[in-house]
DNA sequence: CTAAAAAGGGCAGTATAATGCACCAACAAC
DNA sequence: GTTGTTGGTGCATTATACTGCCCTTTTTAG
């Protein structure tokens, strides 16, 4: 249900070639919930999506669903 | 800092003509928690954006953010 | 191949989100 | 006035996200 938020960060950050560790550090939350977010696993809070979206350069959206499948 | 998507969610809410309650009970939320992010207060979790924004025919994107400002 | 770097995961302690309950405020009726 | 509806809050409890520590697996560099 969360993989694909989590893959979205792991592409992300891969394409900014940074390592979990770099991207943790940088965004101020644990490597060890980095790496638990990337694989899909566990539930994170808005601000901790927030954290790592600063670093990466993006947002959390919350938009109207587009309407095909 | 989460003023913002607890607005929308207000704002969406109201365009649809629901209470509070309606949208915790379908959502599967309490409606203390509902009302805590409407208000900005709190750091929902992401199951529990998703189980508002699924109700509310919405979703949660994570995008490279616009350049601008 | 070996060695290092990076990623993934188990576990236990701490921090905090989610919840229910009880109550108050604002407003609409009327 | 009272009554009902809706929204906002404080508090205590429960559920769970976050964390650090440690170890294993996978990938990369040499």
């Amino acid at each position: 249900m969360h993989q694909q938020l989590g893959e979205v960060v792991k592409e992300r950050r891969s394409s900014l070639h940074l390592t979990q560790e770099d991207l943790a550090d940088m965004a101020g939350v644990a490597v060890r919930t980095l790496k638990a977010i990337e694989v899909g696993k566990g539930n994170p809070s808005l601000s901790t999506l927030q954290k790592l979206a600063e670093v990466l350069g993006m947002e959390i959206r919350l938009e109207i669903k587009k309407l095909n499948k």
